[in-house]
DNA sequence: CTGAAAGCGCTTACAG
DNA sequence: CTGAAAGCGCTTACAG
C-alpha cells in the first residue's frame, strides 16, 4: 500500500490539466475565490477530490511566509519542574487553541542536555513555527533572551520578573503559598511549620518559599519555622524528613512546594510512625492528579495548567496577528482542602471537603 | 524586539551577496560540500553566522520533498484508553527518537469529535509529516485504512488483528492478563474472580478480558468468575463494585483492565468495609504512576509505553528510509507485585515486593 | 572543476 | 473580468 502513496503527489497542475484550466484557477477555486464561476469551481473541487489532492504545506508555507505551526518548547528541566502531568495539561490547553486555528502543534523537548538548548534550537534554527509557547524555563535560562531576540513571537508560562517586556501568563505563587500556609495556621492551629521548597533556580520555587515566609512572619512564627530545599521530586520530600531527624517531632505543619514532595514526606512520616493529619498537617501544590489518590488525600493548591496554556496560546495568536494586548496575565488558583490538613475526615471519599478561591 | 525579527529574513542570497558568491555556493558550503574550498566555506559560514542565517524549513521541505517532521496521531478516545500518563510516555519515547534524527515532532490530537477525525485529517490533509505514529485507535476506527492507504508511512502502537499488513508494536495483553489472573489464583489461592474489562471497541480491552478467561478456564473456575464491562475510568471501577451489590462479598480476587478502574474499585470496596488484600486481592494494569502511590499500592502489569513508542518510531524511520523490517513486534511486560494482591506487606514502603517477567 | 538554471507547489500581483 | 508570470528559498542536475 505504500506503493500507492509513493506515486507522484497530486498537485494543482494535475487538477488543472484534467479540468482544462490553469493551476492559478484551481488555486482560486479551491479557495472559493469568487473570480471562478460556481460551475467551474464545482468541477475543480470534484476533480481535486477524485484525484485525492492534498495541498503541500511546504509550498504554502514558502509562498505565504508562514509555517502554519506553533511550537511548544519544553526545556530539559521541565520534567523536574512540574512532572509529567503538568505537561499533559499544558499540551491539552495548547492543542485546543491550535486546533481551533487549524495550526499544527510542534513539540520541542530535550531530555539530554542540561539546559535544553536543543529544544530551543530546533525551533529557532528552522522556521518551522510561527510562534512559541515556552514553559518551565529556569530564571537564568540563557536561551530565553536569544529566543525572544530572534523575533519569534513567544509567550511564556510562569513568572519572569527579570524579563519585564516578555509576555507571560502565570499564577501568583507567592500569594497562593501564603494563603495555604495561613490555612494551616488559622484553621488548624499549626504553629511550628516546615516548608520543603522547590528548586530555587525557578521563580516558582522562590515565590512559593517567599509566600510561606510571608505567612509565618505575619503570624510571628518565624522562630519555629524551618525551610528545607528540595528538588520537586518525591524522593527529595522523603529525604527532607529523614534529614530533619528527631527535629521532625517538633513540627506540626508542612507546606511542600509541590505534591510529589508532599507525598514523599507523607511516606517518610508514615514510616517513622507519625500520623497525618493527626500529628502534622500537610499541604502540597499542583493538584495534577497525585494529590487526589493518596491516602490521606493531599490538601493542595490547584494550579490551572490547562487554562494557563489556553490563555498563553490565545495570546500568542494575537501577537502573531499583530494585535496589542497584555504582557502579563495572572490566573486565579484554588486551595483544595482534603484530608492531609485535617479539613476532610479520613473516611470521607469525596474529592475534597471544600475549595477556596484566593 | 519583535521589530528585529520582523525584518526580512536572511536567506542564502544575502550571504552570497555579502561574500560575493552565488546562493548555490553558499548552500554547498553550509552543507560541507567539498566542492567549495575550505577557505571560502569558512568565510561563508562566518558570514551566515554574523547575519543570523536560519534556513527555511519550508523551502527545504518543498525542494527535498520531505517535511522533516513526523506526526504523533492521538484520536479522541485516547484519553479514555490509557489516560494521560500513557500518552506522556509515548510522547517521551517518540521525541527521543525524533530528536536523534533531528526531525520535528507534530502532535495531532482531537478532543472534540467522536472519532478524532481531525487528528488524522490534520496530518493527511497537508503534507506536513513524512510519517506517523498512531496510538490508541479503536478496532473499527474508520480512519485507519484511509490513513494507511494514503501512502504515508505509519506505525501503530497496539494490536490490530484485522489489519494484518499494518506495521504494529504492542504487548501480548492476553498473555499478560492471563498471567496476572493466574498469579491471584496460584499465589493467593483466589478462586472467585471478577474482571472489570476495558472498552471492548479497543483490542486491548478484548485481549485483557480473554486473558482473564483463559486463566479462569485453565483452572476450572468459570463457575465463579464474573465479568463487568467498564470504560477504563476510575468511576467505572467504582460503579462495577456498586452494581454487584451483595454479590461482591462472594468475590476474593479482582483483575481490572487498568489501574484507574482498579483504584476506583479499591475506593468502592473500602467504602463498604471490605479490606484489600485481606478480603480481596486486586490487580490492575498499566503502571503509569497511579499504582505505586495508592494505599494499598496496586499490583499491576507494567506496560512499557515509552519503549513501545521508541520501537515504533525507530521502525517508522526505517520505513521512511525504505528499509524492510518486521510488521509486528511484541515487547515483554512485567508483573509488578505490590500490596493489593497480598505479595507485599502493608507496612513495606518499597516500590514493589517483586517484579516478574512473563 | 565551476557557474548558473531549473524546479519543488503554491498564491498573488500584474498585464492584458 | 481573465490569463499567465513571478517569486517564496532552497538544492541538485546540468551545461560549460
Amino acid at each position: 500500500m505504500a506503493g500507492r502513496g509513493r506515486l507522484r503527489r497530486v498537485t494543482l497542475r494535475d487538477i488543472a490539466d484534467r479540468v482544462g484550466v490553469t493551476p492559478t484557477a484551481v488555486s482560486m477555486a479551491l479557495a472559493d475565490n469568487p473570480r471562478i464561476s460556481a460551475n467551474t469551481r464545482q468541477t475543480i473541487k470534484a476533480t481535486a477530490h477524485d484525484l485525492g489532492y492534498v495541498p503541500s504545506s511546504a509550498a504554502r508555507a514558502l509562498r505565504n511566509q508562514r509555517a502554519g505551526a506553533i511550537a511548544l518548547i519544553v526545556p530539559t528541566t521541565a520534567t523536574h519542574v512540574f512532572g509529567h502531568s503538568y505537561f499533559m495539561h499544558v499540551l491539552e490547553g495548547t492543542s485546543l487553541v491550535a486546533n481551533e486555528r487549524d495550526v499544527q502543534l510542534l513539540v520541542s523537548t530535550n531530555r539530554d542536555t542540561e539546559h535544553g538548548l536543543a529544544a530551543y534550537e530546533r525551533v529557532m534554527r528552522s522556521r518551522s513555527a510561527d510562534g512559541a509557547i515556552l514553559t518551565s524555563a529556569a530564571i537564568d535560562d540563557p536561551m530565553i533572551e536569544p529566543l525572544i531576540a530572534s523575533g519569534l513571537p513567544v509567550v511564556m508560562i510562569g513568572s519572569f520578573p527579570y524579563l519585564p517586556s516578555a509576555v507571560t501568563v502565570g499564577v501568583d505563587d507567592r500569594a497562593a503559598s501564603r494563603a495555604m500556609t495561613e490555612h494551616l495556621i488559622t484553621a488548624h492551629n499549626r504553629t511550628s511549620l516546615l516548608h520543603i521548597s522547590g528548586t530555587l533556580d525557578h521563580q516558582t520555587g522562590v515565590d512559593r518559599r517567599d509566600g510561606f515566609l510571608d505567612a509565618v512572619r505575619a503570624h510571628h512564627l518565624e522562630g519555629d519555622a524551618r525551610i528545607v530545599e528540595g528538588d520537586l521530586s518525591e524522593e527529595s520530600g522523603r529525604r527532607a524528613i529523614a534529614d530533619l531527624g528527631e527535629q521532625i517531632r517538633e513540627i506540626d505543619g508542612l507546606v511542600a512546594a509541590n505534591d510529589d514532595m508532599a507525598f514523599g514526606a507523607l511516606t517518610a512520616l508514615r514510616s517513622i510512625g507519625l500520623e497525618v493529619p493527626a500529628d502534622l498537617s500537610i499541604a502540597g501544590c499542583d493538584d495534577f492528579g497525585l494529590a487526589r489518590v493518596t491516602t490521606p488525600s493531599l490538601t493542595t493548591i490547584r494550579v490551572p495548567a490547562k487554562e494557563l496554556a489556553q490563555v498563553a496560546t490565545t495570546r500568542l495568536f494575537e501577537i502573531m496577528d499583530g494585535k496589542d494586548g497584555w504582557h502579563r496575565h495572572v490566573l486565579e488558583v484554588e486551595l483544595v482542602l482534603r484530608q492531609s490538613c485535617g479539613c476532610q475526615p479520613l473516611d470521607d471519599t469525596d474529592d475534597a471537603a471544600s475549595v477556596l478561591e484566593i
